[in-house]
DNA sequence: ACGTATGAATCATACGTATGAAGTCAAGGG
DNA sequence: CCCTTGACTTCATACGTATGATTCATACGT
C-alpha cells in the first residue's frame, strides 16, 4: 500500500486526469455535492479513480478554501488525571463520528499563553475547556465557538455536573449511616467546581442542623501526597471527623494514607467519600465510596454542543447538567459507637 | 482584546498596506527570512503594523504552500493511562519549544484505521508511536517519519526502555532478599516491550540457576480487575510464589488485591514489584516497588529523535535507550520463613 | 425548425502564504 | 557619463481545493 500521511502527493486533479473528467468535478463528487449535479456513471468513474490512486484530500487546501478545519480543541488542566483521559476518548469519539479531530493541549505547565499560541497554529474550528478560566485570547468578538465544560458561566455555552445534586446524595448517605461530625477536604483551587462543592456540602449539613464550622474544613493542593499532609492535621483535631467528604479520588486516596499514618481504620474510625469515581477507587484499600459520573459521556455531551455552535444552530443549547450518583463502597460505615 | 482562534480576519495583505509595503516583505521579515534582504526600519514598521493589527499567519495557508504543518501526532494504546499523560506532556514541552503542536491520538476503541484518518486530515509531519505496531498505512514509501516508543525495530527509529536492565535490578533485588520461587504476572499482550520483560525475567532466573517454569507464570488482560482475577489463582498455586514481578503497577495494583481477598499480607507472605512507577504505585497498600524511568524524558526524548529525522537530519538517530532504575518502597521484603 | 428549459460538465477564481525571479534606485568604479 | 554592483523591494506564481458562473449538448414544446 504506497499511501502517505499528510503531504498526500496525489491531488484532486491527478484523480481527474484518470478518471477522464476536470478537477472541479472530482470535487463535487467526493465533496458529496454533486447530488444532482453528476451523472451516476461519472460519480462512480470519479471514485474508482480515487481508490485506485489512493487519493486523500489535502487537508490544508481544504482549510484554506473552506476556512473550516473540522478540528476542535479540548483544554484540559491535566492529562495525567484519567479523569480527562476518558472525556477525551468520549470527545474524540463523537468528534470521529460527525468527521471531527480533537487536539489535546494540556495547560499544566501553566503556559495557557503558549497553548493558545499552538491552537491558533493548528486551527481550530471550537474549543472545548474543561474546568479551567479559559485563555482570555480565545475569547473575544469573532472568536471561534467555546463550551466550558465542568465551569458553570453565564456568557459562554458550558456542560457541567449536577454537583448539588451529587454532593446532596453522599451527604444523605452519610448523614442516613448516623454521622454528624462530617469534614470536607477540599481541593485548595477557587474554581466554580470546586466552590460548588463546598457549598452543596455547607449547606447540606446547615439542612440537617450542623453547624459547618471551619474546623471541619481542610484545604490541599491537588495531589495525594499533600492531601495526606492535609489529611493527618484534619484527623487529630478533637473532637475528630467521623466521616470526610473529599474534594476528589485522588485527595480521597491521601486522606486513606493519612489515617493509616495515625494507626486509624477506614471505615471503623473515619468514612471516607471521594468524587469522580476514577479507576483508582476500586484499587485502594478500602474502595472508595464516590461520587460518579459517565465521564467519556461528559465528553460526547461537550463536543455535541459545542457542534452545535460551529454550525450555528439556532437552537444550540447553552447550558447542560450531566446526571451524577452515589456509588457505594467500602469506606463508609456508621461512625465508631464511643 | 481583539484576536481570533483560527481563521485570522487579518492577513499578511493588511499588514502590509498598514505598513506601507508589499505582502512579500512582510512575509520576509515575519517568517526571519529577510536578513539581509530587508532594511532595519522597513522591518520594524512591519513588526509594529503586525502587533497593532494582531496577526498571525495562517496556518493552513503556511501549511498548503510549505508542506510543513509543524504538527505531530503521538498515537497511544490507553489515554486513560497516566504513564501516557505524561509522555505526552514531555513531548508537548519540547514541540512547542520547537515550535510544534502535538496531536494525541488515543486508538483504544481499537479503531486504528479511523485514527490514521483522522491523522491524515491533520496533516503531520511525523509520527509518534507508542508500544503498539504502527498503523499500516501510516508506512509505506514516501510515508512521514514514524519514531516507535517502547518498541524495538529494526527498520524504523525507536525509542526503548531499558528493560533488561530495569528487570534484571528487580530481580536482584527479590533474589537478594532470599526469594527463589519468583513468579511473573504478565501482560497479555504480545507487543515486543512485554516479551522483552518476559525474556529477562526468565534470564534472570536461569542466570540464578532457577528454573522459569510455567507454573510461575501467570497472563492477565490490562485492567486492575483482569490482574485480580489471574493474580488469585496464581497465589493459590502450591508451592505459592513469594514473590511476583508485575509487567505494570496497575496489575500489581490487581495482586494486591488479590492477595488481600486470599487473606495473605505483602510483603509479609508475597512480596509484588510493579513497572512504570505511576502515581497509584504511592497510593495502594502497601506503596509498591517498582521500575521506575523518566516518563516524560520519555516523551521528550522521542520527540527530538522524530524532530531530527522530519528535518532530514543525516545522523538522526535510530535507536535510543533510556535508563531505568528501581525505586524500593514497601511491597517487598524476605520471603515468610516457615 | 427555432428558442428555451434542463441536466451535465467545465471554467475561472479565490483562499493566504512563501519564494525564485525581476525590478528599482543610489552609490561607486572606469 | 555610463555601467556595474549591491542593497532593498516588489512581482508573479504555485500550493490543492471549493464553488459561483458559464458553457455545452440534448430534449422538449410550439
Amino acid at each position: 500500500m504506497i499511501s502517505r500521511i499528510g503531504s498526500s502527493r496525489v491531488t484532486s486533479i491527478d484523480v481527474a486526469q484518470r478518471a477522464g473528467v476536470s478537477q472541479s468535478t472530482v470535487s463535487l463528487v467526493l465533496s458529496g455535492k454533486g447530488e444532482g449535479r453528476v451523472a451516476a456513471a461519472t460519480a462512480d468513474a470519479v471514485r474508482t479513480a480515487a481508490t485506485e490512486l489512493g487519493y486523500h484530500p489535502n487537508a490544508a487546501a481544504r482549510t484554506l478554501k473552506s476556512g473550516l478545519s473540522h478540528t476542535v480543541g479540548l483544554v484540559v488542566p491535566d492529562i495525567t488525571n484519567p479523569v480527562f483521559g476518558l472525556v477525551l476518548r468520549g470527545a474524540q469519539q463523537a468528534a470521529t463520528a460527525a468527521g471531527y479531530t480533537v487536539i489535546l493541549v494540556d495547560v499544566a505547565r501553566g503556559d495557557g499563553e503558549e497553548s493558545v499560541r499552538a491552537l491558533r497554529a493548528a486551527f481550530v474550528d471550537g474549543l472545548l475547556v474543561f474546568a479551567i478560566a479559559p485563555p482570555a485570547a480565545a475569547l473575544g468578538p469573532g472568536g471561534p465557538p467555546v463550551v466550558l465544560m465542568d465551569m458553570p458561566a453565564t456568557d459562554l455555552p458550558s456542560v457541567t455536573l449536577d454537583l448539588k445534586g451529587g454532593v446532596h446524595a453522599a451527604m444523605e448517605h452519610l448523614l442516613g449511616l448516623g454521622h454528624r461530625r462530617i469534614a470536607h477536604l477540599r481541593a485548595d483551587v477557587p474554581t466554580p467546581t470546586f466552590v460548588a462543592r463546598a457549598n452543596a456540602w455547607a449547606r447540606a449539613l446547615l439542612d440537617a442542623g450542623i453547624d459547618p464550622a471551619d474546623d471541619l474544613i481542610v484545604g490541599s493542593l491537588f495531589s495525594h501526597t499533600a492531601a495526606r499532609v492535609a489529611g493527618r492535621d484534619l484527623l487529630q483535631r478533637s473532637p475528630r471527623p467521623t466521616a470526610v467528604l473529599c474534594d476528589d479520588d485522588v485527595l480521597a486516596a491521601g486522606l486513606l494514607l493519612a489515617a493509616r499514618d495515625l494507626g486509624l481504620t477506614v471505615p471503623g474510625d473515619v468514612s471516607v467519600v471521594g468524587f469522580d469515581d476514577m479507576p483508582l477507587a476500586e484499587m485502594v484499600t478500602p474502595p472508595l465510596t464516590t461520587v460518579a459520573f459517565d465521564v467519556p459521556l461528559f465528553g460526547t455531551r461537550a463536543f455535541e454542543v459545542l457542534l452545535a455552535h460551529i454550525r450555528g444552530d439556532a437552537d444550540a443549547p447553552r447550558s447542560t447538567w450531566l446526571a451524577t450518583r452515589l456509588v457505594i463502597r467500602e469506606s463508609t460505615a456508621p461512625p465508631p459507637t464511643s
